[in-house]
DNA sequence: TGTACATCAGTGAACGCGCGTTCACTGATGTAC
DNA sequence: TGTACATCAGTGAACGCGCGTTCACTGATGTAC
């Protein structure tokens, strides 16, 4: 069963890519490494010929699996892109996103258990936060850069926020009014400049 | 061994307590009941003469166990009491309560596990999430109530958002700034009314 | 009030199960000649 | 180009360990008389 070079790169990837799905989905320390092996299509004994153990699958899936739905918008995001920034918004404060969790934002579907991973992952993640912050602070090249960061930290703390918080409510309208109301808000202060 | 009533239910109390502060420390699958039952000053063995099992403990810490450090100052908040509302947030985005996460903010401690959790613990969260908006909702009396409301709601995401990604940031400064910028901006918003 | 028995919170050994990890084996492909 | 051997991704059984859960036992307190 010896495979190319280019193949077990490939499955590896693939690994990794299942890995961050299922993380999602249903938690690290919930998810098995026969899980991830199986909705790779493998069986778990194969895992250990691409990583030395779950952490390294962990720590690398949480650092290099950057796109998701929602990220994949900070693609061709250029400079001043205001309209990008606020769409960014928009589509992460959807029902969409908020349903979508396996291929939604890693923060809102593993933060709480991001903030107790190891330093290496933890790192990663604070890199990505930045990079977010960054895009939206684009929204607001009319202001100041300190005052526009800062608007931007609220605006990602926020997006971060609600979805978490819609996603534990019991009751749809009022999940979908913490997505409205936050987006509403956001919206408003995106607006004057 | 037999104990009075109220030894029992004292003794019940204290589990409850000590495994919400350990789930919050280490999160809900990270934690033992074992881990719960020795921090309790028990061993396991006792467990199942208060509980039916772990999901039961899960259950009712998240439900029950209201109070917390920064909660405990949601007592007394009367109607209007803007500056108390107003207070929330600050201690809510400061150094401590971002340190202290036994005593912390369930929301900011479990929010991704909660969006897992079952049904009845999701429920309990969702009405202390619409408490917790509630007060921080009378900081702006002077608004129309919906207004007022998600103008809240933006707060309490933010809020939330910003303490799980301070908790996730390896670097001390990027944790501190987006406290301190997610708290400058909610001031500024709740300061002209 | 005093005595005998029942209760049941707590103990610690034991159980089955699932998990992370290891390993002998397979067999298709890469490599050396 | 063809042949023989080496490699190593993948398989599936097996391992030890920790976890949730059970249980026989203890002994201090509650209860009945």
């Amino acid at each position: 069963m010896k495979k190319s070079k280019a193949e077990t790169a490939e499955t590896r990837r693939r690994i990794i890519l299942t890995a961050v799905a299922e993380f999602r989905r249903k938690g690290i320390h919930e998810t098995s490494i026969a899980d991830v092996m199986e909705a790779a299509g493998l069986t778990h004994g194969a895992f250990y010929r691409h990583f030395l153990s779950k952490d390294q699958l962990v720590a690398e899936a949480c650092s290099e699996c950057t796109l998701t739905s929602v990220e994949a918008q900070l693609d061709g995001t250029s400079q001043g892109d205001r309209d990008r920034a606020a769409a960014i918004v928009e589509s992460y404060l959807s029902t969409t996103h908020r349903d979508d969790i396996a291929d939604g934002c890693t923060f809102a579907a593993l933060g709480s258990e991001l903030a107790r991973a190891c330093t290496e992952t933890r790192a990663a993640a604070s890199a990505r936060v930045l990079s977010l912050v960054d895009a939206i602070s684009k929204r607001f090249d009319d202001m100041p850069p300190e005052v526009a960061k800062a608007r931007a930290v609220l605006a990602v703390s926020a997006m971060v926020g609600a979805v978490t918080m819609s996603r534990i409510m019991t009751d749809p309208d009022m999940s979908e009014t913490i997505l409205d109301d936050t987006r509403k808000e956001l919206s408003r202060l995106m607006q004057p400049g």
